[in-house]
DNA sequence: GCCGCCAGCCAAATCGTTTTAAATTTCCGG
DNA sequence: CCGGAAATTTAAAACGATTTGGCTGGCGGC
């Protein structure tokens, strides 16, 4: 589409004028402000002044032509705008806000249709962006081979098992969930129930792979009626413990994956008749937000916690470091999460401990 | 920052090498893929099929020298990632799906400091947005002089009292709340509680307004100790709706802001041991999130009803047409707000309709 | 057959920087 | 006071497109 210039009357002096009034060349100029050392402090120092006086500031679209970078880094975002994503970017642009980045984000198409690689082949051949962040990979995630290939700097947010070598930043969801499952096993839960994300992404698997670690450790047979996959939404939180929560025996305990799924699940409970923290145990993973706090649940919510702003921030700060020449297969981040006790998880109730006895 | 191309080894065909491959000039293969009625229809057929076979595309950043546009429109985060946000985003990005834009996310720093309008400042002088999307708007909002005055288009999601012509999307909050203030009068509830936005902003005055409006028209003298104002969060939905239900006598329903607030509400009134639905109505604002809906609630969530994911397409629409030079005091669209009325809402318990024959 | 016109195409200027390679100034010991 | 290295500064060439203004050649009118 093509639009006329109307109403952007912002006038940028221009290099070469503001050069002039300085009485220097625009070269001297350019490199004073982009602080190469074959400039005099004195004179450097000059410049910034008087570019801050005079306002000067170089004119961006420039600079990416000539530099051939793009000041930016790309985000695709899921095809559910999922509630997370505003939590992860705003610890990234925390950290970009000193630098002079952008944060580019793709929206994924909602009909679908052509595939989503092609549109990481074409954010990445876009020129649009320098480096590009990848969300909920899969073991074998094509995109990762596709940007490789790309020669399209990237960090994987989450883990792959992918050869090609790449950049990655994740939680330990595998023992973040052993441990809240040990945590109920030793509460004396033995039908502990999973509502897992989306089934076939790298951190579902991880967090299946920590839940039958924990039950395999205790010689608890894994029964796979006890787990469900799925968006972490509270409708599907409700219906899979719904559905958990009649089967016979019931489950005594919930690994729920998000909050929304923990907001789910209290209400399937109550439902039930049955009560939180009494009845049923129920430990779900925080990413920390500032509108939904475990705390504040009533009964309040036990958690594996790890904040996703600070996860922003940091792979903000390692894509910056992959920029400036750092080599992909040096940034691997394994954050441990934290394990937080509150009120919805307590000792198995007697009767459920032995069914046999009052059944 | 100063970083290496490595890796970036992605290399596009020139349109010098292109064009010459065609055996045509550059100026014409810039006008055929552009469009221009210069060139012939076979022409232009031929170049684009070449493009899409040689994989041709335009260098974006030659390209926005050249013509000065940023190709790109900029949205401020608020403070603390809204969970909102990336749903509206979603809406953006489907309408920009289809054009050459894309939509570059600014956030405000955390600590704050220097004041927001210089972020906006900054944003617009930058060259990197060719318009802005203003968020929560206030009655007289300086951004909006401001942007104005440093002549960046943009386009006010909500309304603002302000003189400086300005295109806008809003919806009717004022009505909703009236409508939704009604009903529960309607049904018999005297007492009515409202938890509101964020004190100062313009929805939150409309919906203060469309309360009072309310009550006004029905003779119910308005009574400030109903009204709390805050952030959309679980916690405050909690404590405010915990904080009404301590007086006496309480109220009997409940306006909340946001699903949120609801969650926060509905955990308030079943900490009273009372029952929404029966005991204490209920009516929430909706955005619509694939996350958290109303139906699921138990007892479902009686709503004022708007898309939020469609008003952010709407938003890049009308953006794009303040682009294409549609003067910005054309732009006003204001959108009806449905009421939906599930369980949540019922006529007020006999015992607290007449207080006086039980107290 | 000549002229003007128009569709279709092109050469060259332009956008505002960075950066290469060269020129100038400064400084200092001999 | 001079030669040459070191410290500054500069002119000019990119970067890769769009766009202005001009150049062709074919066609119809007279």
């Amino acid at each position: 589409m093509q639009w006329g210039r109307a109403g952007n009357t912002i006038d940028h002096m221009k290099l070469k004028e503001f050069a002039k009034q300085l009485g220097l060349s625009p070269t001297t100029v350019s490199r004073a402000l982009s602080g190469y050392p074959e400039v005099s402090e004195k004179t450097r120092k000059r410049v910034a002044e008087e570019a801050v006086r005079l306002g000067y500031r170089p004119n961006i679209n420039a600079v990416r032509l000539v530099t051939g970078r793009a000041g930016a880094i790309g985000v695709v975002m899921g095809r559910n705008g999922e509630f997370q994503f505003s939590e992860y970017m705003s610890g990234m642009a925390e950290r970009l806000d000193s630098e002079d980045i952008d944060i580019l984000v793709t929206p994924i198409a909602e009909q679908g249709g052509n595939d989503e690689s092609q549109l990481y082949s074409r954010l990445a051949t876009s020129g649009r962006v320098d480096a590009v962040i990848i969300h909920s990979p899969m073991p074998k995630d094509e995109r990762i081979a596709l940007l490789h290939r790309l020669g399209m700097p990237f960090l994987v947010h989450g883990r792959s098992e992918t050869d090609v070598p790449h950049a990655w930043l994740d939680i330990d969801n595998e023992g973040a969930i052993r441990r809240a499952t040990s945590h109920l096993i030793d509460l004396g839960h033995r039908r502990i129930a999973m509502i897992n994300g989306r089934a076939g992404l790298t951190f579902s698997l991880h967090r299946d792979q920590g839940y039958r670690k924990a039950l395999e450790q205790r010689g608890i047979p894994f029964d796979p009626r006890l787990v469900a996959h799925g968006h972490f939404t509270d409708e599907l939180g409700f219906r899979f413990a719904r559905s958990f929560l009649e089967q016979s025996p019931r489950p005594t305990a919930f690994v729920a994956g998000s909050m929304m799924t923990a907001l789910g699940v209290y209400r399937a409970v109550r439902s039930f008749g049955l009560v939180v923290g009494r009845d049923i145990s129920v430990i779900a993973h925080d990413d920390v937000f500032p509108y939904l706090t475990a705390d504040n649940m009533v009964p309040s919510l036990s958690t594996t916690r790890s904040s996703l702003r600070a996860a922003g921030a940091r792979s903000a700060d390692l894509v910056l470091q992959l920029l400036s020449g750092r080599p992909a297969n040096e940034i691997h981040e394994l954050w441990p999460v934290e394990l937080i006790l509150r009120e919805s998880t307590g000792p198995v109730p007697h009767s459920d401990a032995f069914p046999d006895r009052t059944g």
